[in-house]
DNA sequence: AACAAAAATGGAAATCATTCGCATTTAGGT
DNA sequence: ACCTAAATGCGAATGATTTCCATTTTTGTT
């Protein structure tokens, strides 16, 4: 049988489609309207996206939470700002041409990735 | 003051520059011959080490323990196979084409990467 | 439209890498 | 040798994520 539809599934999924950056498991659950979601079945129903190919899962060196985003189009990576912790997400994926250099390089069959990139945003990187 | 040169820290320096591949904190602690490290202690050293910019930190999505490998010459990436978990360090960054394409879209200043990628290694590409 | 089997849920408890508190020890400058 | 900041060891705390298990829901099939 294959995965089922549910109410709390459908939720999670709409607030990732509505999320300009990716998220914490605990950011989707304050984000849901009805207040009715759980935090082990945010975690399961992530899983679950993740296993089909649904959801990209990021994780950063600055931070202990997982960051979870939808895979539309084509696949993005995200960046994050040192100072102010603001997170984008690049909506194309910088590393193609890369990612073939390394295939010859090492025999790998690259098959996903996980990519956060640290720098100073626009904003900060004004003087005050 | 500076940073002290300890027995501690010389130690985990030592297991992080003979290692062959990024090392997980309970690793280091295995790894010592005197067998005299403590896990707080390794933490604390390998932040520490962090700060000054003498190692890097990586994190797997697939993992909850951080990775640390001494930062030599260019900067390296992980890549980690999805079926034998082998890890290998690429001695190269792939990105720095990408990194500048980055910079230019976003106006973010780039300044360090936590990247792992996801293939299928050599052995475990071959059918069995 | 009721049934059965598989899958999903809630809630609480467990896991486990990492961090913290604090009393004690050590390194390194003077 | 002395002093002070920094480092250590140990145990306890933290906190995101997982797991357990009894109950509920979904969905395919009569």
């Amino acid at each position: 049988m294959r995965m089922k539809q549910t109410k709390s599934r459908k939720a999670i999924l709409k607030i990732l489609h509505n999320a300009d950056h990716p998220m914490t498991a605990m950011e989707i659950l304050r984000l849901d309207d009805s207040n009715t979601l759980n935090l082990s079945t945010i975690y399961r129903a992530l899983l679950a996206f993740e296993q089909e190919g649904l959801i990209r899962k990021d994780v950063s060196a600055f931070s202990r939470d997982a960051l979870y985003s939808l895979k539309e189009e084509e696949h993005g990576h995200v960046i994050e700002c040192l100072k102010c912790h603001k997170r984008v997400e690049l909506n194309y994926c910088p590393f193609d041409e890369a990612n073939k250099e390394i295939e010859r390089r090492t025999g790998f069959a690259i098959e996903d990735e996980n990519h956060i990139i640290y720098g100073l945003c626009a904003d900060c990187r004004k003087p005050q």
